[in-house]
DNA sequence: TGTACATCAGTGAACGCGCGTTCACTGATGTAC
DNA sequence: TGTACATCAGTGAACGCGCGTTCACTGATGTAC
């Protein structure tokens, strides 16, 4: 039995029974925490009915999360990660030397997440759940796509400096944060540049807020044609040299 | 009695001591329940919350709103008119042909009153609420920021025609949009230039929600000249002419 | 100007709902000798 | 290899809470003649 378990495949090596069938109904836990989520948005995501659907007792569900808020943390994080994920390898498909097919990529896959799972975007991206703290362990997902942008930006700036122009000095306090963004994710970037990738970085996310919260209608809705032009205006703001 | 009440100020002409006591008492509630929203949130709003601290019976709250819905819509709208007013009253304080300077006044002072009305702006700007749909009164209200810059860039067109840059053609359906924005907020500014103008909206309140909902933190907080600088950005980029 | 009737505001009780969380418990799984 | 004890998962009942909305009612305000 004991041998059994550790000759078990890679992915359950040394795990007894117990400890397998713990870490399975923690994902089915979320897998079920989350399809309530896409289907009825945060607030109405409740322990109890979670639990009902599985066919659990409301009070089991404690033995894998301490509270709802726990639950929420986890949806989150995961969240972050999809998102992050699918704008990595959207802007990895693009040749590395291309830098404004890969941001083009990294946006369109983005808005394309964000459309699909519109609930869990609103969980990352819209208002704070009240009386939710984030915690600490959000902060690295949180930045996968920002870290995409950064890269791109990094590598651009890396094969082509001489070629590149640097817009003006910031103002204020600006300068400083510009610089230690650059040096965290778009190292060799001029702090000038960064602050651009910043506005870019932001207009990417008001965008798809927009878009998915109903601002555009009667505007730019539907908003493919606005998007992609946004994009590359955004490209063009910090510099990527055209192909 | 009824001489007195036909011989009233103004606002009351005509009223009838009852109907005046209603429009106070609706007004109240109203009230109490932006005390409300702004201390907790929207999903914390309570009816009978608002009943009780008003020291009326819950059910005496459906004389004035015949749902909680209603209450929801009444705040929303004035919400949008509290933020579009105080942008309106921002840029006109500017001198009417120092356009940039109308953009500025305009764009911090909706961050402004976004900083001190938190949960009125999530209510307006965040994730929708859950089984809310907005009714076709708040579409007027939610328009008055755009229309602030529509106009102003509409007489900065006006003033300067043949000194402004016009952007190249618009892509795909993203020109007959732009062309529709423009008349509707901006007549006789070109549609390159009014989708330039939707970049710039889009951007203001992308920046305000970030801020606000903490993307900001590690990288442009304290945001404040973050700000002004990417709406100096903007500025260039919808084409204001440099005073 | 006074009276009869209609309208309206506010009351208090009730309906029916769902939630997060705690707690003492049973029985199965794992561990140490 | 077998036994004794410790750990853990899941149960079922309960606590205490607050919510939106309905309904029959009382009494005050307004209106028509």
């Amino acid at each position: 039995m004991k041998q059994m378990a550790q000759a078990g495949q890679a992915a359950h090596a040394g795990q007894t029974a117990r400890a397998r069938a713990r870490a399975q109904l923690t994902g089915e836990i979320k897998e079920e925490a989350r399809r309530q989520l896409a289907a009825e948005g945060a607030q109405r995501l409740s322990l109890r009915a979670v639990a009902r659907e599985l066919g659990m007792v409301s009070s089991a569900l404690y033995r894998y999360f301490p509270s709802r808020d726990d639950l929420l943390t986890a949806l989150i994080i995961d969240a972050y990660n999809a998102l992050g994920e699918s704008a990595e390898q959207a802007a990895a498909q693009a040749p590395t030397t291309d830098f404004r097919g890969r941001w083009h990529a990294c946006a369109a896959a983005a808005r394309a997440w964000a459309l699909a799972h519109p609930h869990e975007y609103a969980l990352i991206y819209g208002s704070p759940v009240p009386g939710y703290r984030a915690p600490a362990e959000t902060i690295a997902p949180a930045g996968r796509v920002a870290r995409v942008l950064g890269t791109l930006l990094a590598d651009a700036w890396q094969a082509s400096e001489a070629t590149l122009p640097v817009p003006p000095p910031l103002p204020g306090q600006l300068a400083a944060q510009a610089e230690t963004i650059a040096d965290l994710i778009a190292p060799g970037v001029p702090g000038p540049v960064a602050a651009r990738a910043i506005i870019a970085w932001t207009q990417l996310f008001g965008m798809i807020s927009f878009e998915l919260f109903g601002q555009f209608a009667g505007s730019a809705d539907p908003a493919d044609d606005f998007f992609g032009y946004a994009v590359e205006q955004l490209a063009d703001l910090i510099g990527l040299p055209r192909p």
